[in-house]
DNA sequence: ATGACAATGTGAATAGTGTTCACATTAAAA
DNA sequence: TTTTAATGTGAACACTATTCACATTGTCAT
C-alpha cells in the first residue's frame, strides 16, 4: 500500500463560500499542526490541507513559498512553544532552600523539554531538529535564535542548580542538552520499550546525575527521589 | 524550487543490456545507500534508482515490497554496521588496569556510537530511529533485536566500567544510551554549532560523568582526560 | 463614491512520484 | 527438453508540489 499523504484531514466548516478566506494562513498552520500530530510530517499534503480549508492548492502559495516553508513556520511555532513551556516549568518551581531549589529547577526544565516532545508533539519535535528542509536560511536563523533559546533555558536552570554561580562549563551544558534530547527522541521512537516508567526513571537519573556533576556533590548512585511510584 | 527526488544518482555502468541484472537487489541497496548519504532519505526515488541501474521501476518490486521496505533493508544494514563498529571499538581497547580499562571500553563504545552516526551515516542514522515507516513489523522486530544489540554493547561496556559482572542499574544504562544518542543527533543536525571540538568535549564529559556514576567514584567535576588538546 | 492597486483565490498545466498489472523474457528444475 | 518459477518490461493509475495567466476582492487615495 502506498503511503498516501492523508486525504481526509478534517471536514471543513461550512465557510460561507466567500472568495476570501479571512485568515487562511493561520487556519492552514493550525490544520497542518493537527495533521502533523496525527499522521507525521511525511504524509502531509498541501492538496488535502487546501481541500480541508475549502480552498485551492495554489492559494496556499500566497502565504507560503513552498511546502517546506510551511513546515518551517510550524517549526518556528514549535520552538516558541518549547521555550515557553521550559520557562513556565522553571518559574513555577517553588522552594526556599537555594540548593534544593536549584536542583528542582534543573529537573523541572529538563522534564519540560522531554515532556514537550513526548506529549503530543512527537512529529513536530523531530521536524524541529531536522536539517534537510531546503530553506537553509530559516534553519540557520533558527539555530542561532530559537534553538539556542531552549539551550539558554537549560543554561539558566543549570546555573540555578549551581547555586546561581555563573559560567557553567560548556561541556556540562552540552551533556545536559544531549541527555534530555536523546531521552526525548528515544521515547518518541519507542526505543525504550512500552514501559513509560522506564524512561521516567532514566530521565530522573540523568538529571540527578548532571545536577550532582554541576554542584560537585557526590554519592548519587543510590538517589531515588523523583522516581518514586 | 521543488525538492526533487534526485534524478542523477549515478550514470550506470554500460551493463551489457542483458535482461537479467544478476544481483539487482544488492546493487539497488548499494546505490540507495549512496544516495541516502549524499542527499538524505526524503529525496530518494525508486525511478532514479532504477534508471541508475539501467532497469525499470517495476523491477524493484521484485525485490522489495515498497519503498519503505527498501529503506527498512538499509536500516537493518545500518544497525548491523553500528553494532559491529561498537564491538570492534570495545574489543580493540588495550589496557591492563581493570578499572582504567573498563572506563576506556565505555568511552570507546560510546564514541563509536556517535562516530558511526556522524561519519558518513547522518541520514541513515536518522532513518534507523525513525518510526514512521509503514512496515511496523520490521520496526518491531528491529526494536527487539538490532536496536537492542547496540544497547547490549553499551550494557557490556558499562559492565566493564563497573569492573566486571555487576548488575548495572537500568536507569543508568538508559541515561547512557540517551546521552550518546542525543549527542549524535545534535551533532548531525548541527545544533552544536560549527566547532567539532565542542561536541567532542561534551561527549567526553558525558562519558566520564557516567563512568563515574557507574563506578561510584566521586569528584569528577575537574576530570579532563580524553579531551586532551 | 470611484478608480487604482495590491492582496488573495481560481483552474489548468507541467513534471515528478509510488504502486499495480498484464505480459515478456530468462534461468533453473523436472 | 519441457515445464515452472524468477525476474524485467511498459503502460497505466492515483497521487504529489509547483507555476502560470487570470479572476475576484478588500483597501486606500482622490
Amino acid at each position: 500500500m502506498k503511503k498516501r499523504r492523508d486525504k481526509q484531514i478534517r471536514a471543513a466548516k461550512p465557510a460561507q463560500t466567500r472568495y476570501h478566506h479571512g485568515d487562511l494562513r493561520a487556519a492552514l498552520l493550525a490544520r497542518a499542526a493537527q495533521s502533523l500530530a496525527d499522521h507525521g510530517s511525511e504524509t502531509l499534503s498541501l492538496r488535502s490541507l487546501a481541500e480541508a480549508e475549502g480552498v485551492t492548492v495554489a492559494a496556499i502559495y500566497r502565504h507560503f513559498d513552498s511546502r517546506d516553508a510551511l513546515l518551517s513556520a510550524l517549526v518556528e511555532e514549535g520552538f516558541a512553544s518549547l521555550t515557553a513551556k521550559m520557562q513556565v516549568a522553571r518559574e513555577s518551581v517553588k522552594g526556599t532552600g537555594v540548593k534544593t531549589r536549584g536542583r528542582a529547577e534543573l529537573m523541572a526544565t529538563g522534564r519540560a523539554y522531554v515532556n514537550f516532545a513526548v506529549d503530543g508533539n512527537r512529529a513536530l519535535f523531530r521536524l524541529m531538529f531536522s536539517t534537510d528542509r531546503s530553506d537553509a536560511r530559516k534553519q540557520a536563523a533558527a539555530c542561532d535564535s530559537t534553538s539556542l533559546d531552549a539551550f539558554g533555558h537549560l543554561h539558566a536552570a543549570a546555573s540555578s542548580a549551581a547555586g546561581g554561580v555563573e559560567h557553567i562549563d560548556d561541556a556540562v551544558l552540552v551533556t545536559l542538552w544531549a541527555g534530555v534530547h536523546g531521552m526525548a527522541l528515544l521515547m518518541i521512537d519507542g526505543a525504550l520499550g512500552p514501559d513509560p516508567a522506564r524512561a521516567q526513571r532514566g530521565l530522573d537519573r540523568l538529571l540527578n546525575t548532571l545536577a550532582d556533576a554541576i554542584t560537585g556533590s557526590a554519592a548519587t548512585s543510590k538517589r531515588q527521589d523523583g522516581a518514586g511510584s
